[in-house]
RNA sequence: GGUGAUGUAGCUCAGUGGUAGAGCAGGGGACUCAUAAGCCCUUGGUCGCGUGUUCGACUCACGCCAUCACCA
């Protein structure tokens, strides 16, 4: 049993989550986890809402409300849009928890204690009107390089050039009238990043045989010149450093966040009872490669996930007062085996209409259609080595065409005929033929073809692999013409029987090489093959209790899972869970 | 401006230094167990543009254009 730590993009609790966030990163993910969890290994898949940054603030502010509201109410669309799109996290959390501050400021303590941090002046705006210094999006003027008078701070919209918000001319804040700015100099602490450059190249360097070219060529490009890094802001909203007269002083967002990975999964190791469960992870021996712990994320985020979030593991070494299982010298945290991130799914060319029935919220599509035919249509176009696009008709055609017409269907052509003909049972086989066995042959086949592009990360593959044998198990029906069969006498009526056993098995395999992909769907044609148990666990969501505040999260109990990754051994008689009925919903267009 | 990727049939995508592939859509056919789904046959492309290397390039090199992301 291997140990797999799946670890996933931690969304800005800002708003809600749509196709391209779901396709990018939470769908391949989940996809991952239950595959690895068929497999029989221990996964643990965390993530959690990001709920600090200025972006929140100003949304509070514009609101009349604080910024906990604001990021608790997205985080609670989250973990519904989760449950309902059966994305199976083991814990999703947030980074607003006693836990996560604990051990972000511990990063800031193993930073500096290490000699990754040193201090230094910035040169900032500092509103006098408001008392404090503004964020570079909320700064407002002209441009220097083109002359645009309503240039952000952070980057001119019109030219596209990144800007510092001390090189605007004339700058304004962009929420309050008249204010007066200044420039004035600000202490923070910046990060040591070339000092890790040795341990991020060497890291980077074993990767080729098993990385998406596209990440490993991106990482190591930006692995050959490391700059130092600002590790704090004046935030009013954020995780404060732990550091004497420094009030104001947050660590820089990006840096905890990241950081989650580690946080969440010392919550779940907490909140399931065995608080030491995350070493097992975390720190594992670099050769061990019974433990692996894998990044989903989309590729903007390449550079944090494959180069940064690095150099913070090696920087900490390990947690503060946590017994470290290797010499202090050496770096500790097992670091990301691989991180395999997707490019963007657009909709550009999509017509936004909800009278069309037309959305892009996943959680709306997922309530309206299912959630199957979400998952089903967003892998097969997941962008996983280059941008892809949504498109309604598409998503109506993968559904229509192929999971109702080709999978759903398939279920319930042959489930019926022994429904109707054999009493509901799956059918005795006599001598099996050439034809029978090839099939069958297919169906063993796939589990380790589909299960070697799953194993990859190669998703979209996967899925056209299961489609493939899939097809040919309709094929085999449309040849063997089983209710032609029956029409002939016993020995034809044995003959059939024996057909739709092998269909019916072919059927029980495809239950679980679809299952990774659209769970749902899976379980309901196992109930009707009979089946008692399910392949999958539960989701819950549960409080979880601190000193100071409660936080909702969201879990996963896999007791009771009784799937396998392996071929059906269907047995003859088996009684069917009742009467076949579609289990495919047809989208009707109008 | 720099870096990394992407550009192949109407759509979604495979692919290889040697006469262009699949699925879907479109057209035709045989069947009828099944949510008129499934099966068989079939029409579609000067492989972004240009130059070079080569006996031969969609595949290699260089340049350009377009799109996306990240960094400055």
């Amino acid at each position: 049993m291997d140990n797999i730590l799946v670890c996933v993009a931690w969304p800005y609790a800002n708003g809600d989550q749509h196709v391209g966030h779901i396709a990018g990163a939470y769908l391949p993910s989940d996809i991952f986890a239950r595959f690895q969890r068929l497999k029989g290994n221990r996964v643990v898949m965390v993530s959690g809402s990001d709920s600090h940054g200025t972006p929140i603030v100003v949304r509070a502010d514009k609101e009349g409300t604080t910024p906990r509201a604001v990021f608790e109410h997205f985080h609670e669309r989250f973990l519904q849009t989760w449950q309902t799109l059966g994305i199976t996290f083991d814990l999703y959390t947030h980074t607003d928890t006693e836990n996560h501050h604990a051990i972000a400021q511990q990063m800031f303590t193993r930073l500096q204690e290490n000699g990754y941090l040193y201090p230094a002046k910035q040169k900032q705006i500092f509103s006098v009107k408001q008392q404090k210094f503004l964020p570079d999006r909320l700064v407002e003027g002209t441009c220097p390089i083109c002359g645009y008078d309503k240039a952000r701070g952070d980057q001119c919209d019109t030219c596209g050039n990144l800007l510092d918000a001390i090189q605007l001319i004339n700058p304004r804040n962009r929420n309050v009238e008249n204010d007066t700015l200044e420039i004035r100099e600000s202490e923070h602490y910046f990060w040591d990043l070339p000092k890790s450059s040795e341990d991020i190249t060497h890291y980077l360097s074993g990767k080729d045989s098993y990385w998406r070219p596209q990440v490993l060529n991106f990482a190591r490009n930006f692995a050959k010149d490391l700059n130092p890094r600002a590790f704090t802001r004046d935030l009013t909203w954020g995780i404060p450093i732990p550091v004497p007269n420094s009030e104001g002083k947050c660590i820089y967002v990006w840096w905890e966040a990241v950081l989650g990975y580690l946080t969440a999964t010392v919550e779940w190791a907490k909140v399931t009872g065995q608080p030491e469960a995350w070493k097992e992870f975390w720190y594992a021996q670099p050769d061990d490669n019974r433990v692996k712990i894998y990044n989903f994320i989309g590729k903007d985020n390449i550079l944090f996930h494959t180069v940064l979030w690095q150099g913070i593991l090696f920087g900490m070494q390990h947690l503060v007062g946590a017994d470290a299982p290797r010499p202090d010298d050496a770096p500790i945290f097992k670091q990301p085996y691989d991180v395999p991130a997707n490019q963007y799914l657009n909709f550009g060319g999509q017509k936004f209409s909800k009278s069309l029935g037309v959305s892009l919220d996943a959680l709306d599509l997922a309530q309206k259609y299912g959630p199957d035919a979400v998952r089903f249509y967003l892998t097969k176009v997941m962008p996983e080595q280059r941008d892809a696009e949504w498109s309604f008709d598409g998503f109506v055609q993968a559904n229509n065409g192929e999971l109702l017409a080709k999978w759903g269907n398939l279920a319930q052509r042959t489930l019926s005929q022994i429904w109707k003909n054999f009493g509901g049972a799956i059918p005795q086989p006599s001598e099996l033929t050439e034809a029978d066995q090839a099939l069958i042959a297919s169906s063993e086949r796939a589990f380790e073809t589909v299960g070697e592009a799953l194993n990859n990360v190669r998703l979209r593959e996967a899925l056209n692999l299961v489609i493939e044998l899939a097809t040919e198990a309709n094929v085999y029906i449309d040849q063997q013409a089983p209710w032609k069969m029956i029409k002939t006498g016993d020995e034809g009526r044995a003959r059939a029987g024996t057909q739709l056993y092998v269909a019916a098995r072919v059927i029980d395999s495809l239950s679980v090489l679809f299952s990774p992909f659209v769970p749902h769907l899976c379980e309901a044609v196992r109930a009707q093959l009979g089946y008692a148990t399910p392949l999958f666990g539960k989701q819950y969501t549960q409080l979880e209790h601190e000193a100071t505040r409660d936080h909702l999260a969201l879990r996963y109990d896999g007791d009771g899972a009784a799937g396998r990754w392996q071929p059906s051994q269907l047995a003859p008689g088996q009684r069917l869970g009742g009467e076949p009925k579609g289990l495919v919903a047809k989208i009707e267009v109008k």
